[in-house]
DNA sequence: GCTGTCATGTAAGGCGTTACATGATTTG
DNA sequence: CAAATCATGTAACGCCTTACATGACAGC
């Protein structure tokens, strides 16, 4: 039961209105990539699964084949209590910090390189939230203003990045 | 290509000396558990894949069918390898954050609540890494040392998650 | 002798990635 | 009419989780 989170992106971004596999599709490589990314084949899949359980219905079609899915009330109840209920999640999986746990294996040099990279790696990311945050217009609505606490959260933690690497550097005698 | 991190884990461990899958199953219980996490069937079946792949073989035998494996030279080169060349991990999932984005769905009490259980959550994370700090004998082995800068970071990112909730509840109102 | 720990292995099923495959419609 | 975009769907393969399954050895 736990996990599934992009049955409930999904349901989440069809609350407003209705949507096609195509246009979530969109939203998914904006600004939610950064939370929850998905590719076009996992979309289209999960879809087809969400309409079958009847947490959403096509409810509208348009040229190419164009299905517009809108969430039944089933799946409005489905999105609510996972928003409610979902246990914190456990400790994701971090790649970057495996590496660090190994650094001994390496000469000073690569060691001051990976942490150089790490350096880059937030600063850059912290560039994109930037612009993103810039790049939006930001409107009153929900989703709006939960997606700039969001951002918030991501522009923090880049900067925890950029410190945590620079002290680390300093580490290295 | 890119991922199969679990392996460079294994292939980490192994470098300062030779462990059975039972061991290595320990290690991953303890401080690479908030960094890694692997189940004992992952385990084992990576094992079997790597010795396959001549990156590690048995090295002893003990009782109870107990399988001593040891990193090879060629282990040691691609264990090399992926801690110079892997490249910058993609964008993490965050079923945290997933929930912020849709907080608009729910109504006031209920959104406090989750920010609520997200600072109780960051709280915890920080106490427990706190506990492992005291807890772990640090000798002055590279793992140690590393480690301990892994741990760090897990730190900030523990207090930047409690300052975030705290923030991100008085914007509610 | 019983219990706990040590110790390894396999199988089913879900989720994610990449790649393949196809075709309609709009726009210049 | 050619190219870009809109639009959907499927298949293969890998990783991870959960559960099942088995058995040897140590200490009381």
């Amino acid at each position: 039961m736990w996990g599934m989170s992009l049955r409930h992106a999904l349901l989440g971004l069809l609350v407003e209105h209705p949507a096609s596999g195509y246009d979530l599709l969109k939203r998914f490589e904006g600004s939610l990539a950064n939370v929850w990314p998905a590719s076009q084949s996992q979309i289209y899949t999960e879809l087809t699964k969400l309409a079958a359980d009847e947490l959403i219905t096509v409810s509208d079609t348009g040229p190419r084949g164009r299905k517009e899915y809108a969430l039944t009330d089933a799946g409005r109840v489905e999105l609510r209590h996972w928003l409610v209920d979902s246990k914190p999640a456990r400790p994701a999986r971090n790649p970057a910090l495996l590496r660090v746990f190994f650094l001994g294996v390496l000469d000073r040099d690569q060691r001051v390189a990976v942490l150089d990279e790490m350096l880059d790696h937030a600063k850059r990311d912290q560039a994109a939230m930037e612009h993103l945050s810039r790049s939006i217009d930001w409107d009153d609505s929900d989703l709006s203003r939960y997606g700039r606490m969001a951002l918030e959260w991501g522009l923090r933690f880049s900067a925890m990045r950029r410190d945590w690497a620079e002290w680390a550097a300093d580490q290295l005698d």
